[in-house]
RNA sequence: CGGGGCGUGGCGCAGCCUGGUAGCGCGCACCGUUCGGGUCGGUGAGGUCCCCGGUUCAAAUCCGGGCGCCCCGACCA
């Protein structure tokens, strides 16, 4: 564990966040370009975001199923667009067995061709419908600049498959796994406050008909996009020629979704709720929820020490995730700050003088705050202290967001301006033609992240580029 | 593929300009000490100075070539 400080946040993002990561013992580079290892600490959050979507992915009638990572080249070329919009980022095996394969085999970027290529198989009637599937898997896209959780040549997801009957439902099914399960999971697990919106049609799945977004901010003002909801229409359905027979005895094509999110969201803990001091992890995902630092000295070792377990044997019996830090080699300076990197909710400081009075000390990592709780009631203070944490942190995300938007911009200038200097979201009225946003990222290198569906409706006035009459609201920025 | 930078114990770096015993911090091992905000002292292990060639009495250092990596752009969850 190194000793020096952390880069600055406000100074050097991009070197604050990757030395987080890996002092805190998330992630590191891998000997593979552009990959990474994910190390324990790392993907106890993982599991932690993985347990959550899954509980909601199956509470929405969804089951879990497993697709190969290799896909025929034939498969994967047989949607244009999706072969197209990938191609460049695909890798591909062309020999195995100790022999050059007559047909290459990709690597899985994604899975909607082999999924469609076999659903082929499993629908004949509208009585096999709807499919309702999703897969936990690894995907490979050859990334040119690749940052540790964000973009990685190889990552970990889920991906739900889904075909139905209608467009209605299909679109229904967009819309459910956009709200209840992603941004659910993402503000009330996560505590990462989003905006929920539609791509525009240059930043569309390729192959989709409309791609459903979350968008978050970061606390150096860039967005990220936290998940993704495709409504995909018949396309891939006639790709693959899937067909069954309607109702009405007639030949149709079912209507496709599909939907993802990734480790990226570990990237977006660190990113939004991080500080100086390292990682801030919501109560709901981290590792270990309290840790406690006995205070100890020869002369009261014991006592102190078998006080700290009782507590946290105490905080186990409530659900709470404890570790006692009981390390003799470290002094509790040292441990208070290791927590502190990383991200540890809660902190408890047990000593003699604790002992005496009955109480224990609890610091909270969010604000830096110190109290003394009874050792009575312990279990219920924690409780409600971690409830308190998520909240705080969520709610100072959505400030921070809510004071780096900038809402109807005086003119383009400004709205260049703004996102130029990646200062945070800029939402403004939009023509909705291609030219101007082409212009707004020629000047700014910012892109249109989403036309918000519910956080402001859509409306009247001028495009904030061209002048013309706005058919939309859209929201832009710099985007990771 | 364009522009910039870097390869020296596990990690981070100095030394190179001006050639002459390979160093520092952290980490690691052991001994003692200490424990309410990154203890302190001592001892010790650990390096083909990216590779190949050249110049020289002598190369981490100078010259030529190669390889690798990182950062900034284009692609992208």
């Amino acid at each position: 564990m190194s000793t020096t400080a952390l880069p600055s946040q406000s100074t050097d993002f991009p070197a604050w966040y990757g030395e987080v990561v890996r002092r805190a013992g998330l992630a590191e580079n891998s000997s593979v370009r552009g990959a990474m290892v994910i190390k324990p600490y790392g993907y106890a959050i993982w599991e932690a975001i993985q347990r959550e979507l899954d509980d909601r992915i199956k509470a929405t009638g969804h089951e879990n199923l497993y697709f190969p990572v290799l896909v025929p080249a034939s498969v994967l070329a047989r949607e244009g667009e999706l072969v197209e919009g990938f191609a460049p980022e695909v890798a591909v095996v062309t020999e195995a067995g100790g022999k050059k394969l007559e047909e290459p085999l990709a690597v899985r970027p994604t899975s909607e061709a082999l999924i469609w290529s076999t659903y082929a198989r499993w629908v004949q009637s509208y009585r096999d419908l709807p499919l309702l599937y999703n897969q936990w898997a690894n995907v490979v896209r050859w990334e040119l600049r690749p940052r540790l959780f964000l973009r990685t040549s190889e990552f970990l997801w889920q991906e739900g498959h889904t075909a139905h009957e209608t467009e209605e439902e299909a679109l229904a099914e967009t819309l459910t796994i956009l709200h209840d399960v992603y941004a659910d999971t993402i503000q009330s697990v996560l505590a990462i406050p989003v905006l929920r919106g539609r791509k525009s049609e240059s930043e569309r799945f390729p192959g989709a008909v409309d791609t459903y977004t979350l968008e978050a901010l970061m606390r150096d003002g860039k967005a990220l996009q936290a998940a993704t909801s495709h409504y995909l229409g018949q396309g891939f359905a006639r790709a693959f020629d899937v067909r069954y027979t309607g109702r009405d005895g007639s030949e149709q094509y079912p209507y496709a979704t599909s939907w993802g999110a990734t480790t990226r969201l570990v990237g977006g803990v660190v990113m939004t709720h991080g500080d100086d001091r390292g990682l801030r992890l919501p109560p709901r995902v981290a590792p270990h929820q309290v840790v406690i630092v006995p205070i100890v000295r020869d002369e009261d070792r014991a006592d102190v020490l078998e006080a700290a377990t009782a507590v946290a044997d105490e905080l186990r019996a409530a659900a709470v995730r404890v570790r006692v830090d009981d390390r003799p080699e470290y002094r509790p300076g040292f441990k208070f700050n290791e927590w502190e990197l990383k991200g540890v909710p809660l902190r408890i400081e047990l000593g003699s003088r604790d002992l005496a009075a009955g109480v224990a000390t609890v610091a909270r990592r969010d604000t830096g705050d110190k109290q003394q709780i009874p050792l009575s009631r312990a279990a219920v203070a924690i409780d409600e202290m971690l409830g308190d944490v998520h909240a705080s942190l969520f709610r100072s995300a959505r400030d921070d967001r809510e004071r780096r938007t900038l809402r109807d911009p005086r003119g383009y200038d400004e709205l260049i301006d703004y996102l130029r200097n990646a200062a945070g979201f800029v939402a403004a009225p939009w023509c909705g033609r291609r030219e101007c946003e082409v212009r707004v990222k020629d000047d700014s290198s910012a892109t249109i992240r989403c036309l918000p569906l519910n956080e402001r409706p859509a409306q009247a006035g001028a495009c904030a580029c061209c002048g013309r009459s706005a058919v939309t609201a859209a929201v832009w920025a710099q985007a990771y």
